[in-house]
DNA sequence: GGGTCGCTTTGTGGATCCAATCTTAAGCAT
DNA sequence: ATGCTTAAGATTGGATCCACAAAGCGACCC
């Protein structure tokens, strides 16, 4: 907390740390549906938003474009992917596979403490999304941050960096906009997913790895299938812009 | 006066196939050592080494930063990452597990002839290791290409291509040469490689997910316990030098 | 009236430019 | 000799420039 004068100006970034926080905004705007699928990117339009010219915006593109988020044309610039279902189905089964690995790991290190925030986030989600169907939040930004959360704490407690960085890797893949409207929309995927999360958490907090696994496992794997059949729908229906 | 063969110029790439060549090629060079670990990478050295100028360069330099092959550091460039002993660990967990499910996938799909591939590739290897001990073979590339082939093999197989690139991804981060050296130069350590390739081979042809599996899983976390020993060993002893 | 050719516009992409920063080394003082 | 300051050189990194490619548009020809 010093008064130095440090803060006055907004530290402007520079470097890796300014191509990486784009790639994070763009990634945002992406992910939060901002830039909806098959939508145009321009660099010249990214490159005055924010700021700077489109040197640091191409190198940011150009990492996107490396996870797959979006696709980049010859000449022609970079549209948002548009997910193939059966794409869906293989990155949610290794995903699965690697969420199934995390639970197991964290179920010898986990706390009573984070056993707690766990079930916080898991009820907290549940609450989000009943509001939301009732109309009273205004958007599923806050159900997808809890989401998100349960997942992203277990990777953690698992204590591998590297599994946590490689099911977000696949995570950043698929705008998430879209599996969390599919869970606050359906009530039964609702409760589904609620439970679904409650088992998983039962299974840790009893000790059980080889449970914490298999119940992660099949969890995500239904995730990927939801999402998979929502973009088989999509792609089948005449498109009609967003 | 130039012959107006468009064949002369080697049809110049350009954007995105322009930065992944460069990429790879960078990432070649890491790969088999002729840049060793912790070393400088200039741009305009790059730059005027493959004939471009320092844009795309930085572009593919981005790239292998997100994969972590390089470190990128603020207005001081590019070093290539020494792997620290306890991330090989946690890398190669994350890998078996993800080989594991490529050879319990691939049982349901192997062919006959795809498993005397594999066969083949396992024995060129072990010929390969044999034939660099005696001091016959110039260098460890063959047996690293075969040894790749083996693995990139059922991964492929496995028929799931997010599977076969997240393994991909993983490999990419750590240097090629060190794993090959070490199975070459220990004969202890080339002949249990050799046996665990068997023994996974068999349980493929035997057409058991489970025991594929357990085979593979086991296999890639020795090797990365091996590796992991030696970049302990070299982190521990007095730099001197490559 | 439909199709094709060519011009115009828009945008990408490599090359170049220059400011900012880090490194090195020399100079100066202690 | 040691340590600090400062000037020069090297290198990065964002901004700008310009060649080229692709889509849009209109005129012209059949």
């Amino acid at each position: 907390m010093t008064i130095e004068s440090d803060e006055l100006a907004p530290a402007r970034k520079t470097g890796a740390a300014l191509v990486d926080d784009l790639a994070d905004r763009i990634r945002n705007r992406i992910m939060t549906g901002e830039i909806p699928i098959g939508a145009q990117l321009r660099q010249a339009e990214l490159a005055s938003d924010f700021g700077v010219s489109r040197t640091p915006v191409r190198e940011a593109l150009r990492q996107l474009q490396t996870s797959g988020l979006i696709e980049v044309l010859p000449n022609r610039g970079a549209v948002v992917s548009v997910p193939a279902p059966w794409d869906v189905r293989e990155a949610y089964e290794v995903r699965a596979e690697l969420e199934a690995l995390a639970a197991a790991r964290a179920v010898r290190r986990i706390t009573r403490d984070q056993i707690e925030q766990l079930r916080v986030a898991n009820r907290e989600m549940y609450d989000y999304s009943l509001a939301r169907s009732t109309g009273t939040a205004p958007d599923e930004r806050d159900h997808r941050r809890s989401n998100d959360l349960f997942h992203t704490l277990i990777a953690s407690i698992s204590g591998n960096a590297r599994l946590a960085k490689a099911i977000n890797d696949i995570n950043e893949t698929f705008p998430r906009n879209v599996s969390a409207q599919l869970i606050v929309n359906d009530s039964r995927h609702r409760d589904e997913n609620f439970r679904e999360h409650e088992r998983i958490l039962q299974a840790l907090a009893d000790g059980d790895a080889e449970r914490a696994a298999a119940e992660m496992r099949q969890h995500v794997v239904d995730a990927g299938e939801q999402l998979a059949r929502w973009y088989e729908l999509r792609s089948s229906t005449v498109f009609r812009g967003e």
